[in-house]
DNA sequence: ATACTGACTGAGTGCTCAGTCAGTTTCTGG
DNA sequence: CCAGAAACTGACTGAGCACTCAGTCAGTAT
């Protein structure tokens, strides 16, 4: 592995577990046996090595999401959003760093200065949001979902199944049991049967 | 004023918008105006403001929520669980560092060594969902919420209308058109008539 | 008048940090 | 085998950090 990976791969650990200001420099290149100069002849700047990580991140899930909507095909749109939160909640079990990278501040609050950073965030929030749509437009053709805005439904599931990995990391409330539950609001939330008629008007 | 509330009111803002760790002493000096020996006169230590703060963040939730339910003491249970989510909506528009505040990693990394810091977190957590849960045990006296967990609906419940709050700081996402359909899912997840019989084992 | 107190000050201290750079080693094509 | 390029090194720098401490000062009790 050339040193520039393990450098990646050890900045992308540190940034997650510890965040970025909390991270220095001379820590990486300690965890990786490089000199600190070598850090800074591949990346520039302790910001533009965020930057990659951020970068690799995206890729990484990417990647992951892509493969899982390759592999089961089949199904009716409601199973596609069962399987794809369910899918969520296991690669944040088996790469936690991933999704606590982007549980941490950094990244949204560099997003605000720096347009690169707000533009792989964006790409990394439709990716995780888009799993979640494109299961519902699916299940709206096949009957499966009820007819709902699919985008904003999307953002709900999203925000739920997101919420359920925080409150695990979080270390406050023991969360693990919620996984039912939380598959469960799912499909009540989407199902063609539960829903009433709208009595909200804004 | 006193110096020390000017020091406390300013912490809470910068460590609310800034991080713990991206805020200076010297910063809360010159935002108070006090010599920056005066922050550690009166709170001895950086971490120990921080407790401070957290602790004051803690008071002004409690006394924001009990003298809500205070005020609107008739409705069913379902229709406290709306008015619950609305205040908590509200609120996070109206005092948005006490939120900002809970929704860094600092307190909670901060918690796992040390117990004072985490039993803040704890209350403050057991107030928010409390609220929630409260709403939801009323409501299946009365008969307007179905028979379900109240707890971990309530976590459901609080887990979807803080990712509103959060996806709204964050400024990745447009959020604040969610308001209806968060206030939606709500009810649909609650109501007694929309409940399947459970298909899920575990 | 004297002694004392508690709030407050700000220059100073030791330390850590991101980033630099002159120099060394390793790689690679001719 | 060699020359040049690329990769790598680690001592060094200056800025910024949390925290200290000797001392000032207004107010109060004696």
């Amino acid at each position: 592995m050339s040193k520039r990976t393990a450098i990646l791969q050890a900045a992308t650990y540190a940034f997650a577990t510890k965040g970025f200001s909390e991270t220095s420099t001379t820590d990486l290149a300690g965890m990786t046996g490089v000199a600190e100069g070598t850090i800074f002849y591949h990346f520039g700047s302790k910001e533009k090595l965020f930057l990659a990580v951020l970068d690799h991140v995206r890729r990484e899930l990417e990647h992951a999401f892509a493969a899982s909507l390759e592999s089961a095909e089949v199904g009716s749109g409601l199973a596609m959003l069962e399987e794809a939160a369910a899918f969520y909640l296991r690669l944040a079990g088996e790469k936690p760093e991933l999704f606590l990278i982007l549980h941490r501040n950094d990244a949204y609050e560099l997003s605000r200065s720096n347009e690169q950073c707000r533009g792989e965030l964006e790409k990394i929030f439709n990716c995780l949001v888009g799993i979640f749509q494109e299961a519902l437009t699916r299940g709206q053709a096949d009957g499966s979902v009820a007819p709902v805005a699919t985008r904003r439904m999307a953002l709900l599931v999203f925000t739920m199944v997101d919420g359920l990995v925080r409150l695990r990391d979080s270390g406050v409330y023991e969360a693990g049991a919620m996984f039912p539950e939380v598959m469960r609001a799912c499909r009540t939330l989407v199902s063609p049967t539960a829903q009433e008629s709208d009595p909200c008007r804004s």
